[in-house]
DNA sequence: CCGATTGGTCAGGATAGCTGACTATTTTAG
DNA sequence: CTAAAATAGTCAGCTATCCTGACCAATCGG
């Protein structure tokens, strides 16, 4: 590295980390402030369709007992329920209610946003040709896809 | 989004995400699998030149009193030392030890073992455009500038 | 030289992760 | 059809990493 800059990793988690305090301050804006981190991940994997605990533990990469317990804070918040499985008496299905769907989609849209802030600063193309070397690059660095 | 891959953020993310572990493994193969994740933060903001626990806890964004329970640990470790300092009798300089600054060196190495890997599998100007892009970014993103 | 600032610690608490042990239910194999 | 194995989830307890608030000791400025 012939400049000053930080390693290239360190640049990216500085973008990233810019991206999710923007969605956090949104969420809070709109008075869901109580929701941490941790809790927002888990929301996040929820957001297509209602899961199993298990399910959600694995791909959030997190223990059941971990998830178990963020399930209990945002189910007690108010965010999901657990229902039975119909289909599997052990069972419960982690289901979003009406607020957290909307949320979610909020937090989408605020992604959108930040995207699109980078895109007119940067430039389109130079936009475009970042975020698909990241792609690329994600074929050799992402043990889970 | 028309293509059904993450946000940019998170690409960025998974990226970043895979360089931290690299230099981690590294770290856990020359017999220092004790350090954590917060521990190496800490060290490498050592690597340059000692100082002071207040100024050490500031650049790394947490109190001081977290600091000092890591610092604790560390000097624990046989990876650092607190020596007084020569110009204010309050403060006491954190200095790394000879073996953690061999580490740092072994870290940084690391990092551009990554880095090199990364610019060969997208080819040197799709790498040098991507970086290049990270860095103009971080005029709009990383507040701590 | 005395009050304000600064360097650092102590005490206590929250959050987010972990392992291990356990119950209850379902699935599978004999 | 039943006994064993697998699966869904919880309970208890531990650790690490952060936080706030209160405090002591040394230095610095007027």
């Amino acid at each position: 590295m012939t400049d000053d800059q930080p390693p290239t990793g360190v640049l990216m988690f500085i973008a990233h980390r810019a991206t999710e305090q923007r969605v956090m301050s949104r969420m809070a804006e709109v008075g869901a402030g109580d929701i941490t981190l941790a809790q927002a991940r888990l929301l996040q994997r929820l957001a297509p369709e209602p899961m199993r605990l298990t399910d959600l533990a694995e791909q959030t990469g997190v223990t059941k007992q971990t998830a178990g317990g963020l399930v209990d804070q945002l189910e007690a918040a108010g965010y999901l329920r657990r229902v039975p499985d119909p289909s599997d008496g052990r069972a419960r299905l982690v289901t979003l209610s009406d607020r957290a769907v909307a949320l979610c989609a909020l937090a989408a849209r605020e992604v959108e946003v930040v995207e699109s802030e980078w895109r007119e600063y940067l430039g389109a193309s130079r936009f475009d040709d970042m975020r698909a070397a990241l792609i690329s690059l994600r074929e050799i660095t992402d043990p889970y896809r």
